[in-house]
DNA sequence: GGCACGATTGCT
DNA sequence: GCAATCGTGCCT
């Protein structure tokens, strides 16, 4: 059953730790009809509207990161490092800016490529630049609970620990908001991140 | 208009 | 450890 416009509405990191277990599902149009499925087994939190600086809102709206302002349960996919997509969720009331980055996939039906990694997902399930804004509760892209409903998502034991990537971000980068299921192979392996200096206090009041 | 850098991945 | 590869956002 498709997961609801309420469940996205809530506070991100709820929803971030909730989304584990579940299934995002992708499916073609047309005579193509194909169906991709893969089970949720790592989120990342990032909540713009509380000053956030991994978030790419934390500055405010601008035309890349829009959707993110925008209501919640739509698809936020981004381009980075001229090559990759990412997907996110979009979270909270309207204006709040927060988002759940979706960084790894248990293939479930359809799935041929590697699913471990925020851009390998991206690449697997075939979603890039057009998915972006797209509406989670419509036909095309949506996250469902898996059949076996609550029962199957309770078993599932959450790890927690701090983001990947984002070491930029000063202490917020340190914020244990990346959750994952602790008994899957398929969670992304983070690769050392420079754990030199933990202070990179950076002061460009400049504007 | 220019330029540094990224919510990554793969290969050396 | 570093290149690939280009859109975005901040700067001159």
């Amino acid at each position: 059953m498709k997961l609801p416009r309420d469940f996205y509405a809530r506070d991100t990191l709820l929803v971030a730790r909730e989304l584990l277990g579940m299934h995002l599902v992708h499916v073609g149009a047309g005579s193509a009809g194909w169906r991709r499925v893969g089970r949720i087994v790592e989120t990342e939190a990032y909540k713009g509207a509380d000053g956030d600086r991994a978030a790419h809102s934390w500055r405010g709206p601008t035309p890349r990161n829009r959707v993110m302002f925008g209501p919640p349960g739509h698809a936020y996919v981004y381009f980075v490092y001229g090559m990759h997509f990412c997907f996110n969720v979009v979270t909270e009331p309207e204006e709040r800016a927060c988002a759940v980055l979706v960084r790894a996939l248990e293939p479930v039906e359809g799935l041929s490529e590697r699913t471990s990694g925020p851009a390998l997902l991206c690449r697997a399930m075939g979603i890039d630049r057009s998915c972006n804004g797209v509406d989670l509760c419509g036909p095309v892209l949506w996250i469902e609970e898996p059949g076996g409903g609550a029962a199957a998502r309770r078993r599932v034991r959450v790890g927690r620990s701090a983001r990947i990537g984002v070491d930029y971000a000063g202490a917020w980068a340190q914020r244990p908001w990346r959750f994952f299921d602790r008994d899957s192979t398929f969670v992304s392996t983070a690769r050392r991140s420079s754990a030199r200096s933990p202070r990179t206090t950076r002061s460009t009041s400049s504007r």
